[in-house]
DNA sequence: ACCTGAACACCGTTCAAGT
DNA sequence: ACCTGAACACCGTTCAAGT
């Protein structure tokens, strides 16, 4: 009946530490969803007063931040080698599908990014694969960074779909929808892919 | 000293409609940013109770739709015909435009279009520019619909990055990151539109 | 070093009641 | 038809104080 015998189990975690704290943020984003996970829920999860957690956070966002991390980090990682667009596709698809694994990933990932806090390794592990492209005159890393901003833009809004989908807020089926959508995504890799070899034009 | 005094012009519009009340929120939108955006910030502006607002709009979310319709809608017309993908690029150019020229448009706007709310405004006209492309066997709205993906993503992603420069969160300058994201863009689109004519892979 | 307690200045939404 | 008043159940963040 105590307040403390209501917090889930860490698994030998400690909870006084920024990888503690991730990790409840990260099953409470899985349980509630971004819009409902405050940082007082958070607490609560955590048996903590809302303040304790500024201790270890300067702020929301750079908790948001490390959640993000998390997250881009749980990529499926991909076989290096090989056929040259291949395996920037790979990682394309293991990047989207890390993001639409975690709800309302994309959209903690999306704004980290913009905001500039986070790691790097969403676009470099793209920036890696497409290294192996002879890409006419065009550097990895610009190429990236143009596909990283598809593969947000697109999963961003994928989720939030699917999300409405669940609660009829969206007129199709969540399968309809994450077919129509995983297309869209590989059509969309596809034609960047394919632009990127392709010479100037005029 | 009446706090009617206190809310804007309003300039012959009436306020007691849908119309007068989304003036007042891009208004308000642009001077305080989306999460300022409150609906008792907004009915404080129209000198009425925040229950008011419920009276013509559902909910936020609705509201924040009749405001992305608005800002599609601000979006430069282009000249019909001519250059098979120039009139696709101009009209991806133009939507960008819209959507950075106001304070938040481009998450406006990505939101909107995840729940199906708002108008096709966006997706119609791409379509329509892209249908005088030879699209070797792809369909101009499905094209479209991953132009518009990239389009939210990019512009989202600069939008909020452009904020965080502006008061110091983000470690470069204003014009440096419109710089350099306006390059992202074009190659972007370019890599796109070339994609869409080259031929499928294998 | 890590957390509590209390406060500050807010949220979106509902609903009976008023005009 | 359109709005008020009051309430419900919340927010992020700060900061002195405790251990």
């Amino acid at each position: 009946m105590d307040a403390r015998d209501a917090r889930p189990d860490r698994h030998g975690s400690d909870r006084n530490s920024r990888d503690g704290i991730v990790d409840v943020a990260l099953q409470l984003l899985e349980q509630t969803g971004l819009p409902d996970l405050s940082m007082r829920r958070l607490a609560g999860a955590l048996g903590v007063q809302p303040s304790a957690l500024y201790w270890h956070f300067e702020n929301k966002q750079s908790l948001l931040a490390a959640v993000a991390d998390r997250i881009v980090g749980s990529a499926a990682p991909v076989p290096r080698g090989g056929d040259r667009d291949a395996e920037a596709s790979a990682v394309a698809g293991a990047l989207r599908d890390a993001l639409l694994a975690h709800r309302d990933g994309a959209e903690v990932v999306l704004s980290t990014q913009a905001l500039g806090l986070g790691s790097d390794a969403a676009l470099d592990r793209l920036a890696q694969a497409l290294s192996e492209t002879d890409a006419a005159g065009e550097d990895a890393r610009s190429a990236a960074t143009v596909l990283l901003q598809f593969i947000l833009g697109h999963a961003s809004l994928v989720q939030q779909r699917i999300q409405a989908a669940r609660f009829g807020a969206y007129p199709a089926g969540e399968a309809e929808v994450a077919e129509s959508t995983a297309a869209d995504f590989a059509r969309g890799i596809r034609m960047l892919l394919a632009g990127l070899g392709a010479p100037l034009p005029r």
